[in-house]
DNA sequence: GTTAACTGCGACAGAGCTGGTGCAGTTAGC
DNA sequence: GCTAACTGCACCAGCTCTGTCGCAGTTAAC
């Protein structure tokens, strides 16, 4: 079966990567997709994929796991409580984009409402608002903003942006988000 | 067995009615739902489902069709070419909220990227970009803007307002997603 | 070099979903 | 009131997916 514990062998460890990020590619495309075509696209046995995660849930639930670890490692390097909030706004707009570009299946999947999640995802509600809390003392936004809704408006600039296939390199991508974000598309004053 | 032509039987209409509001609830909550608990939560029999829809992409299309149908219905009535650009934009903006609030699983699904319905929401799209350039002339919209972003800003700031389930009055939310789409959350001058 | 871990393959059982049929009872429409 | 349409029910056939097993061959780790 799966998920144990046991540290495992480096071509084991390997290939939980490959069926990662196949189930990455496939699920994306297509969410109902079986276990049979990730393992296809995984370049894998089926019974591989059960012998490395006990179901379907649990390949999911590590895929999730994945992208929650980036975003954290992602959201600390960016030194939200500490650096400029402009500063930190963009780089951590531009490294989450680029998570959500490689992993867009675990990205939603882990923002989808009423999981598992939910307390992994409010935590990073959490920070997101005290950075746009940071923000707004240093007058990027408006004192009477409603903050859970410019972090839910954030969120869902940033899922756009990474739609958006055109402008592929995240740190342009970042720069049109934060922009929307501050100012819409009314006229500049 | 079913999608035939000849005009239905007052109840056999009921019923059908019936599914599809069962189907919209049930498939929100799970998309991956069996026929079998729509049947249920319709107080049907499963086989009248059947009875009714082909198969489950059909019971999907009429649900998907019905929503553009009301769409249309609203954005026509809005007068998106001679009203004012605010007022018609604001109208819309309500009037698809409240569709999207009683119909979250078809209004997700029309839009689905790369569906059959595509080329209908291409033709969303370009009144959305037509109504917003008439915006843009009217100096509601910076002259540089980026239309296509915007509607697509648009388009994600409904799906957010309509998670908002503290604030349920249309109008209300209607405000909100305009006042952010063209002026963000950066502070007024 | 030995051993334990890992993998592919073939096969299997079980479960769930789909789609269909026939029949008896009810109901809308004329 | 008559007829055709509609529904529920029981039942069935077929399919796909999941999860498991054993075995033979390969490979990493000591």
């Amino acid at each position: 079966m799966a998920t144990q514990e046991r540290p495992l062998r480096a071509d084991a460890e390997r290939s939980v990567r490959t069926i990662l990020e196949a189930a990455e590619r496939v699920l994306a495309a297509n969410p109902a997709a079986s276990l049979e075509q990730i393992a296809e696209a995984a370049g894998v046995a089926r019974t591989t994929i059960h012998r490395r995660f006990a179901n379907r849930q649990a390949l999911v639930d590590a895929m999730v796991r994945n992208v929650l670890d980036q975003l954290d490692v992602v959201i600390e390097s960016a030194h939200p409580d500490t650096a400029p909030p402009l500063v930190a706004l963009h780089q951590i707009t531009a490294e989450v984009l680029r998570v959500k570009l490689g992993w867009p299946f675990a990205m939603t999947e882990s923002f989808a409402p009423g999981s598992k999640w939910a307390q992994g995802q409010q935590q990073l509600v959490t920070r997101c608002v005290a950075l746009l809390a940071r923000a707004q003392a240093a007058g990027l936004v408006a004192a009477d903003a409603d903050l859970p809704w410019t972090c839910q408006v954030y969120y869902a600039l940033i899922g756009e942006a990474a739609h958006n296939t055109t402008g592929t390199d995240p740190h342009e991508l970042a720069t049109k988000v934060i922009d929307t974000l501050l100012h819409g598309a009314g006229p500049r004053p």
